[in-house]
DNA sequence: ACCCCGCCTG
DNA sequence: CAGGCGGGGT
């Protein structure tokens, strides 16, 4: 309609760096990296076992069902993103299918169950919809009707309230006392028959391909889980921490293989690609890149603050923390913490050790029904796999995207100042700033689904983990960690906060008609979706209304002044319209307005001013040639704006 | 069809 | 600020 998307594609052209910056393919993009494994988390697994088990008495391990329903929403998510024209998935019955009902058929254990399932049906009735959410979800994947339908409908579903991280801790608090401890024990063992069972699916998938790298892998998740949970945590630890590096970089590269385009996946076995196909590729892979990043950093961060000294003894444990070149990557890990968090390497263990785990597990999830064989490693394996030897993925990690996960932990501050916790706070990582991490759930009005988030670990391996250490002394050390994964699967967010609100406001100073595709490069922590899209174009064109009727309010006062020069009329600093405008879009007055915007918004003014002096305001449409013109006043917006928080570096403390 | 815009309304 | 609507552009 306007000038005005081309010009903004073209920036960001460069700052996606692929071709044609067609709003379409950006899109595509977006979703196939963000919408893909949805993975039903604990609660909503257990409580759909429960209402299972009425029908199916026998079935007393929940691993099949468990099982079935993540191999069905894999599928649910695959072909919603458009990669259906993959493989026949096999035959998902048989895969899942253990014969361990027998060891679990006792009174004894039945009364356990039933105590752990009031609980878990506790978790589930109050105040969270989760269980409700995945099966709204599935509607909603199937629904056809328009965009403002399937808004509408998911208005509804936002209404509900929203809480998810407390279910694995208090799922795992209930195994303090001994009888749990048993129970916990007896899943442990599910769990491990469970993986031998994948296990076997999974060289079946991958035999052709790579097999002694990937059964090591496996094998070395599948020591873990078999080790005797009696055996001391370090030990674990250890052992995954040897082994994590291979895992998670076959793992990672793995998913991100799945997740490109399988089009492009043949393309690159014929070792024949276009130039715009490789642009395409190569934004695709830096988008996954950017995003596992994120995720690492996020459950990084989280238990870094809240985890603060208890690994260090685990680490100090460790044989292969005597390496030299370990110490070259601990030192690193250290430099680029700014020393803000002692103990940083240590931390990295657990972050390793959650993210092992999770790969492995979502490797085998998300790979065997629907690959069977597929070169994922032919071609670059991208950030978190490149550098060798336990390359930290938060290596790779920016400042910028240190700031996310506490801008999303710290939500937005009650005073309306989202920044003045951590202003407030010397030391970010204070666990004390985190006291009311939920912040952002004030904005859940306009949440939607509840959802997994994909690039996190979701609670079914948090579970698998919980089980695995349950029962010592020690797993409470973990469970804090599995607390934390928890905690900071919120990084993603499904909805916008008040916090993203406030940043569209202080981009609004730089851009007045951003496209959905310069929107989506900068809230790289909101999973965008055609209502978070419309949502945020809606801000903005809030903004502008705004904007726009204060330009000719004040254009209309300056004309009754008699002011005649419309070069007289510019906005400054202390201007009342500027006073205004601050007012709205940077309320705290904690930003530093750019003098570009104050020059734009004396160009717009000058315009109300000329064209209602010039009477042009009888015609209807009196205002669409100011909007052209000023829609192509739009300015780059830095890049610090692309971390989720408004960077503190920009406010003005 | 779909997207986005601007206007109007609450 | 969100919802609804009409209009205009692809």
């Amino acid at each position: 309609m306007n000038g005005s998307s081309v010009s903004k594609q073209d920036g960001e052209i460069t700052s996606l760096g692929h071709p044609g910056g067609l709003e379409k393919e950006s899109s595509l993009q977006r979703d196939s990296l963000f919408s893909s494994p949805s993975v039903p988390n604990l609660s909503q697994l257990l409580s759909q076992t429960i209402g299972n088990r009425t029908q199916e008495p026998k079935v007393i391990c929940p691993s099949s069902q468990i099982m079935e329903l993540l191999h069905q929403d894999g599928e649910d998510s695959s072909s919603r993103e458009g990669t259906q024209a993959l493989a026949p998935p096999l035959s998902h019955t048989p895969i899942f299918c253990f014969g361990d009902k027998d060891e679990f058929g006792n009174e004894h254990l039945r009364a356990k169950r039933a105590r752990v399932e009031s609980i878990i049906q506790g978790m589930s009735l109050s105040p969270n919809p989760i269980a409700l959410g995945a099966s709204a979800e599935r509607d909603r994947e199937h629904n056809t009707e328009k965009r403002r339908e399937s808004c509408r409908e998911n208005k509804r579903k936002q209404k509900l309230p929203q809480q998810q991280s407390p279910h694995v801790a208090q799922l795992v608090g209930t195994s303090a006392n001994a009888e749990e401890h048993h129970y916990l024990k007896e899943q442990l063992q599910v769990l491990q028959q469970q993986l031998r069972q994948l296990q076997e699916k999974f060289f079946q998938v991958y035999e052709l391909n790579d097999s002694d790298q990937t059964q090591e892998g496996t094998e070395q998740i599948m020591h873990l889980l078999t080790e005797k949970h009696g055996d001391s945590l370090e030990k674990s630890i250890q052992a995954l921490t040897r082994d994590q590096h291979k895992v998670l970089c076959r793992s990672t590269s793995e998913m991100e293989g799945h997740k490109v385009l399988e089009e492009e996946s043949k393309i690159v076995i014929k070792g024949d690609l276009s130039s715009e196909e490789r642009t395409l590729s190569e934004t695709l892979k830096g988008e996954l890149a950017r995003v596992v990043s994120q995720a690492v950093d996020s459950v990084l961060k989280k238990i870094l603050s809240s985890f603060p000294g208890h690994l260090s003894q685990m680490y100090d444990s460790l044989p292969m923390a005597t390496t030299d070149n370990r110490r070259e990557h601990l030192a690193s890990v250290e430099c680029s913490r700014k020393k803000q968090f002692p103990k940083a390497s240590s931390q990295n263990l657990v972050n390793s050790l959650a993210e092992a785990q999770t790969e492995a597990l979502s490797l085998v999830l998300e790979k065997s029904p629907d690959f069977p064989t597929y070169p994922v490693s032919l071609r670059g394996v991208r950030k978190p796999c490149q550098v060798p030897n336990m390359s930290y993925p938060l290596l790779m990690s920016s400042q910028v995207q240190e700031n996310q996960i506490l801008s999303q932990l710290l939500g937005y501050g009650q005073n309306g100042h989202w920044n003045s916790r951590i202003a407030s706070s010397p030391d970010r990582s204070s666990p004390a700033s985190l006291d009311q991490p939920w912040g952002a759930v004030k904005l859940r009005s306009s949440v939607m689904r509840q959802q997994q988030y994909p690039t996190s670990p979701n609670s079914t391996q948090m579970e698998s983990l919980a089980f695995l250490s349950a029962g010592k002394a020690e797993c409470r050390d973990l469970q804090s960690i599995m607390d934390g994964m928890s905690f900071s699967s919120i990084h993603i967010q499904e909805a916008l906060t008040p916090g993203h609100l406030k940043k569209a406001k202080l981009m609004f100073f730089f851009t007045r008609y951003p496209s959905s595709t310069l929107l989506k490069t900068y809230f790289l922590d909101v999973q965008f979706n055609r209502c978070i899209t419309s949502q945020l174009i809606k801000w903005f064109s809030n903004f502008r209304e705004f904007y726009y009727i204060q330009m000719e309010k004040f254009a209309r006062q300056a004309i009754l002044e008699g002011v005649t020069d419309c070069k007289d009329l510019m906005v400054s600093r202390n201007s009342e319209l500027f006073r205004a405008l601050n007012m709205h879009y940077n309320k705290g007055n904690d930003f530093e307005v750019p003098d570009r915007f104050l020059e734009v918004a004396s160009l717009t003014l000058q315009e109300f001013f000329s064209a209602v002096k010039a009477g042009k305001d009888s015609d209807p449409s009196w205002k669409k040639p100011i909007y052209k013109i000023i829609s192509k006043l739009d300015s780059d917006i830095p890049e610090a704006f692309k971390s989720s928080s408004c960077p503190q570096e920009l406010l003005q403390s």
